[in-house]
DNA sequence: CGAAGGCTTGATAGACCTCAAACACAGTGG
DNA sequence: CCACTGTGTTTGAGGTCTATCAAGCCTTCG
């Protein structure tokens, strides 16, 4: 069901129900992926993007000396390597941290989608747009936050994403990452999660277990992670659509 | 002089010369701007574009307490608030850290151009993707490498940017920002990064006086900044360029 | 010459890391 | 049914990197 992707891309992009069709019929069959399991490694050039259907996965690039950074987690209806799309060669990886269901999408596909419904195109561009602002939130957070505010900001950052799309964040959602995983994004040591993990308990504002995240006073934690989704860029979008051959009735 | 704009999008994606002459008539009069003054700010809904010609900018975020992130730093020959063209509302702001020279492209002459001439969307896309790819890494640097390393791998990506485009960086360019504006691209506080420039200096690998980087060890300084230019995607690319119309000799 | 901005230095403090080990829990096999 | 193993979580005790505070110094510029 790439149902979501199409969902995605509409709020984006004001996709004609033609778009859409021609959207859903894009993705091949779908292949099962293991937990752990790279989908691609950085220095590919794939001819095919993956959309992820089912799971939980993450970008990552891992240092000379074993060190390693999560770039982003992925959700499904999430493309996780458009970048190789445009770009060619893949300068990070995405890996599986749950078992995961996701379809190809022929590079020649979508060359043919984008060149004969450009407001899919555009709408992709702007997919890719929301994840460098993404990006830029991490690095925000990464130089700037402390490590209770940062791990209530993700938190947040993750609800948001996960909820339907466009709603409201949900009080109870899966989000199965280990405490290791979270201190590769994070920046922090296991213990240290650990600790701030137990806090952010401690004070009422969250827990997780068994991969599920509730959260119990959604307005502390926004304020504690000091969070404003504006990055996300939830508001259907109408701009410079007359490039792409798309009406704007504004 | 757009010069700068139309060579960096002809590396990214094979223009005609027709699409380099629509290019680089696009730009409306430039407009100077004086030192620390902004460009654009977070929440503002641009209509045009500005294509900075001369002089240091940086993209950045302010936290509500105070606290900054530096974001990127900004070259001439960058377009410093693309995002707004495609995603309308801007969540970061622009300012100059010199005077500055700049012109601003219309987002209707912006979108003419890119729907006569696909080549220069998709060029314009990969450009945001290439910044996308910075983004990641500065992620990775504020996560992962401490202060030493982390400072050593700006100055690399810095030099190979500054570089004549697609050449080798050079011993010795202009780089005029303070020790604050460091510390705010770093994640560090002033004293610190004072003491890290001290080091890198004593261990012969650059120096930074009245503005001017001179990089003395190339090779050290890219050891100890673990520095690898593959994600500044430096090569052409020609990917799924028949999508724009563009013809691929491959 | 005085003021302002930027650089440099020293001393102290705190956030976070590393090392090391114990604990909980699920899956496996005898 | 009970070890047994493996993965993930939790705790404790140092140790380090980097921040903060507080000056002093240098250069530039009006």
């Amino acid at each position: 069901m790439p149902d979501r992707l199409v969902r995605k891309l509409e709020i984006l992009g004001r996709l004609t129900p033609a778009d859409c069709a021609a959207l859903a019929q894009a993705p091949g069959p779908a292949r099962d992926f293991p937990r752990d399991a790279d989908m691609v490694s950085e220095g590919d050039r794939p001819s095919v993007c993956i959309l992820l259907l089912q799971g939980l996965a993450c970008r990552y690039r891992s240092l000379s000396d074993g060190r390693r950074q999560i770039l982003a987690f992925q959700f499904p209806g999430d493309i996780v390597d458009l970048q190789g799309f445009v770009l060619r060669r893949m300068d990070h990886s995405v890996m599986t941290l749950t078992r995961c269901r996701a379809a190809p999408i022929g590079h020649d596909v979508l060359r043919r989608l984008v060149s004969e419904h450009p407001p899919v195109g555009l709408a992709l561009w702007r997919d890719t747009l929301v994840d460098a602002a993404m990006l830029r939130e991490w690095v925000v957070g990464l130089g700037q936050r402390p490590a209770y505010e940062r791990m209530a900001h993700l938190f947040c950052e993750v609800a948001y994403r996960v909820a339907a799309l466009g709603g409201a964040p949900a009080a109870s959602f899966d989000f199965p990452v280990t405490q290791v995983e979270l201190g590769d994004a994070l920046g922090l040591s296991v213990v240290h999660v650990n600790r701030v993990m137990q806090r952010l308990r401690a004070e009422g504002l969250l827990s997780h277990r068994g991969g599920t995240v509730t959260i119990h006073d959604w307005g502390g934690l926004r304020l504690a992670g000091d969070f404003d989704p504006g990055y996300l860029h939830p508001e259907p979008t109408e701009l410079a659509e007359r490039a792409f051959g798309i009406a704007t009735d504004h």
